[in-house]
RNA sequence: GCGGGCGUGAUGGAAUGGUAGACAUAUCGGACUUAAAAUCCGAAGGGCGUAUGCCCGUGUGGGUUCGAGUCCCACCGCCCGUACCA
């Protein structure tokens, strides 16, 4: 064989590999561990280039720490459960569970030939009865210290499919099979108690050293910690009084209204005497439950004609409205408003012919506030016009805090903290998801069920033929024995969110055929995860009720104190893009093609394609590329290598069908390269080569311990070129050849093996300990350091790299450009970074 | 609406506040070949110029600095999230 053929290769190397076992993680005392986790794929049918992507990555990271000695845990599961099966079952017929299993061995079958360094042994499907009857037990527990409890929420109900909607079904307020108008309706939902630890969430991101700052920072603003005053507007001629949360009470002087949610107790109270509020509220509460829809949803209010009292002047009246976009969930479900330093009040009185009345202004252009409120930041200096303690010119945060002290020591507010983050919500009105294991009592009321009972499992008969969750309608599955009386019962028929499956999923990893939901031992050892890498869509949700559900875990003994934040690193890749190619049929309607029914802009016949800019991967724009095409017509090399290549991993990464050739004619390249040196015995030592060598080992090292794997693909090619462009014989290139596949190996394994194995390398390369760079053949003993006038680079010089200052001074001011810049003078300043830069200032 | 991010040649991108465009793609020129493919060698940000060279240039406009792609402010465009998509 003279050629590099990638099928033969791969098939051999995986064997090998397989053979050997190297990669089952085994507790191993006498290393340190490595615990590498690539966010699990929800097993929608086939994978993608943005699986390819994000397993290498992790791949590259998992191979690289093995060959730093470590004992390395890679392991690979399913997000199984969700509704894609279910509306499958809709549409085709089947049953969710043969989808979804079908699915996975498809998947399953696509990821093997990638040659990835996973640990199979340890698969698992969230759908899995053994793991989500784990799951139950943990519920179960969660109750039992307080972690769970019900209450009402609003969800989005189709009053023709007479059914709840995810947000996703609802399209433009609309239920998207029935095209009914949605409305948001209250239902009794299980919680689970993250706001209890709303401050720790907080807190503990401090120490989440190896995060990207901006999902930190999403995550801060989203849990919402807020200091405000909380008080009370008595109501003219007598009743409850009103009471409201502000975070701006310095504002109080500019109050025009009192406004309450459509879900306040005083609205509803009003809804069964009033047919007008009764229909007010039938408008109100139109549209979807997403902070989107309510936040850009024409803003609604209603006069309910009752009047209170401001809190600092008795004889001033402000009327209370109801208004649709306050949400009953954050603070009171009252406010009050103040249209001159809030756009949305702003806007809502115009509307309603509400006074406008600023409190303060700025203070070195003063305007009159007409159709933009004004609202600085609230570090900013402003004048008060209007404030009841007598200010004069302080900042938004001064004022407020002067605001908080002045009505707590007046007796009639309190200042108060908040958090934004709600409650998580985990009830599901649908089939595919976990059973919420408890039990419905006429005379015990909600028990949970018994764990030797465990797992609740899903029964098979059902049906998809109506909308609506057929646990509610399957006629046997409900009835059961109440756990603590015996007398019959019905099951809860909600299922869990799928959220809470992939919140514990790095934790039964470590022991995942335990008969509990982990075991201490494994915990202990493989816990926490080293690296975690995933999409950036994840930032605050997927990640915020994994740190929730760590410490729920530690509360109940399932996982130790130390895997509180699970995640001791993490990192978000961005996504594999492709162009879209589209033609119009009679109607002028979009019609999109194939990229491999594409060549040079046109159809096969001849017809040519309007070529839309680089998108997002996806079905219904048919701008897939299947991995199995790539790895079939190139190898699993070349479709890893170029997925690693070119893009920074966290940015979106556009695959392109040139660049996947030349991915595979660098990789036929270097192949070549070792198949020239290998008849050669080791020989000769060449310095231009061995520094080369000993630079790329440190530049590839870096690049792949910082995430930059593009670059150390980049110092690669580097080396490839300076291979082969050196005159030093075949024996000496043989050394910097196996070093070439050391560092390759991560990256192209099959590859890697193959030349290793050519050139003489000892046992397997993915066992080879990683090469180390020798500091003493890293420095240039000259440097060239640029030379610039005013701030432009003009000249240069070459410099030896122990030089001292005074020296380069001297050298610099004796330069040809600098002498005819200077024409004589004496330069006004001179910057020299020693082997950086020197600049001339005239 | 709100929160977060990104923007550099024809293209993907590189660049601890210190030579902008490494490395690669496409392109052009050359070698090899009867020819092509493959492979190898070379050119190349834009403008002016025979050339030494000069001017411009990192989405737009300001600012800080000896020096800004990088830091700060405002704006434009695109992307992610917005609590029942996963």
């Amino acid at each position: 064989m003279s050629r590099y053929e990638p099928r033969e290769i791969e098939q051999k190397w995986q064997a090998a590999w397989d053979q050997a076992g190297i990669f089952a993680a085994t507790r191993d005392p006498a290393k340190p561990k490595y615990y590498v986790l690539e966010m699990f794929p929800y097993p929608s049918g086939r994978i993608h280039m943005g699986h390819v992507r994000n397993y290498t990555m992790g791949d590259v990271i998992a191979r690289y720490k093995g060959s730093c000695g470590f004992s390395v845990l890679h392991p690979m599961g399913w997000d199984a459960f969700g509704m894609p099966a279910e509306n499958a079952a809709m549409e085709r017929g089947g049953h969710p569970a043969t989808w979804t299993y079908d699915n996975i061995a498809v998947m399953r079958d696509q990821m093997k030939p990638l040659g990835l360094s996973i640990d199979w042994s340890r698969e698992f499907a969230t759908c899995d009865p053994e793991y989500y009857g784990q799951q139950q037990a943990m519920f179960i527990d969660f109750l039992d210290k307080g972690l769970v409890y019900r209450k009402n929420a609003v969800v989005n109900w189709d009053p023709v499919d007479m059914t709840v909607l995810a947000n996703e079904q609802v399209e433009d307020g609309r239920g998207w099979r029935s095209g009914a108008l949605v409305e948001r309706r209250e239902l009794t939902q299980w919680f689970f108690k993250i706001s209890d630890f709303s401050e720790e969430l907080l807190e503990a991101l401090d120490g989440l050293d190896n995060w990207p700052e901006k999902v930190k920072l999403m995550q801060r603003n989203w849990i919402g910690k807020s200091r405000g005053l909380e008080f009370s507007f008595d109501r003219v001629g007598g009743g409850d009084p009103i009471s409201v949360y502000t975070t701006r009470p310095d504002t109080l002087m500019g109050a025009s209204f009192v406004g309450i949610s459509p879900d306040h107790p005083i609205a509803k109270g009003l809804e069964t005497d009033s047919d007008a509020v009764k229909a007010f509220l039938v408008e109100a509460r139109k549209g979807g439950t997403t902070e989107e829809a309510i936040e850009k949803a024409e803003k609604l209010g209603y006069d309910t004609g009752i009047r209170v009292k401001h809190p600092l002047n008795p004889d001033w009246e402000l009327p209370v409205w109801i208004a649709n976009f306050i949400l009953m969930d954050y603070g009171t479900g009252a406010i009050f408003g103040c249209p001159a330093h809030d756009q949305r009040d702003l806007d809502f009185c115009r509307k309603y012919d509400l006074p406008v009345v600023a409190t303060f202004e700025s203070l070195d252009d003063p305007q009159p506030v007409t159709d933009t409120a004004f609202v600085p930041p609230k570090t900013e200096k402003v004048r008060w016009i209007n404030h009841f303690a007598g200010l004069d010119e302080a900042t938004g945060e001064v004022a407020i805090d002067t605001t908080i002290d002045k009505a707590e020591a007046e007796g009639w507010g309190t200042g108060v903290t908040k958090f934004r983050l709600r409650d998580w919500g985990l009830s599901r009105q649908r089939y595919w998801g976990c059973p919420i294991p408890v039990v419905h009592c006429q005379t015990c009321g909600v028990v949970p069920e018994k764990k030797e009972n465990l797992p609740v499992e899903l029964p098979r008969d059902v049906s998809f033929d109506q909308p609506g969750n057929p646990l509610d309608r399957h006629p046997t599955w409900r009835n059961c024995a109440c756990p603590v009386c015996g007398a019959d019962a019905l099951r809860e028929t909600d299922t869990m969110d799928t959220f809470v499956d992939s919140s514990w999923y790095y934790a039964r990893f470590t022991a995942p055929r335990a008969e509990t939901p982990t075991n201490m031992d494994d915990a202990k050892y493989w816990m926490n995860v080293d690296q975690y890498i995933g999409g950036i869509e994840h930032a605050i949700l997927h990640l915020l009720y994994s740190r929730f559900f760590a410490r729920a875990m530690a509360i109940c003994g399932h996982l130790p104190d130390s895997a509180k934040e699970p995640f001791d690193a993490l990192f978000t890749q961005g996504m594999v893009t492709h162009e879209i190619y589209q033609t119009r049929d009679g109607n002028g309607r979009p019609v999109y093609h194939l990229p491999e029914d594409v060549t040079d802009g046109k159809l096969a016949d001849g017809t040519a394609v309007e070529v839309i800019p680089s998108a997002k991967m996806s079905k219904s724009k048919k701008n897939v590329v299947d991995p199995l095409n790539i790895i079939e017509n190139y190898g699993a090399d070349t479709a890893r290598w170029f997925m690693l290549s070119d893009s920074p991993p966290e940015r979106d990464v556009e695959w392109t069908a040139a660049g996947a050739d030349a991915a595979f004619k660098h990789l036929s390249r270097v192949w070549r390269m070792a198949n020239e040196a290998a008849g050669a015995d080791d020989a000769g030592e060449d310095t231009d080569l061995l520094r080369a060598t000993h630079k790329a080992i440190h530049d590839v090292t870096m690049g792949i311990e910082s995430f930059g794997f593009n670059t150390s693909v980049a110092k690669l090619y580097a080396f490839a070129n300076a291979i082969q462009k050196s005159k030093a014989p075949a024996g000496a290139k043989r050394p910097a050849l196996r070093v070439m596949a050391q560092l390759m190996a991560p990256m192209t394994p099959h590859l890697a093996e193959d030349i290793w194995a050519m050139l003489g390398g000892e046992g397997l390369v993915a066992q080879a300990p990683w090469p180390k760079a020798d500091p003493a053949l890293l420095v240039e003993d000259t440097v060239t350091m640029p030379i610039q006038i005013n701030g432009k680079r003009k000249s240069e010089i070459a410099v030896a790299k122990d030089m001292p200052k005074e020296e380069i001074e001297k050298l610099a001011l004796a330069d040809h450009a600098v002498q005819k810049a200077l024409q004589g003078g004496a330069p006004k300043k001179l910057i020299v970074v020693p082997g950086r830069i020197i600049n001339v200032v005239i």
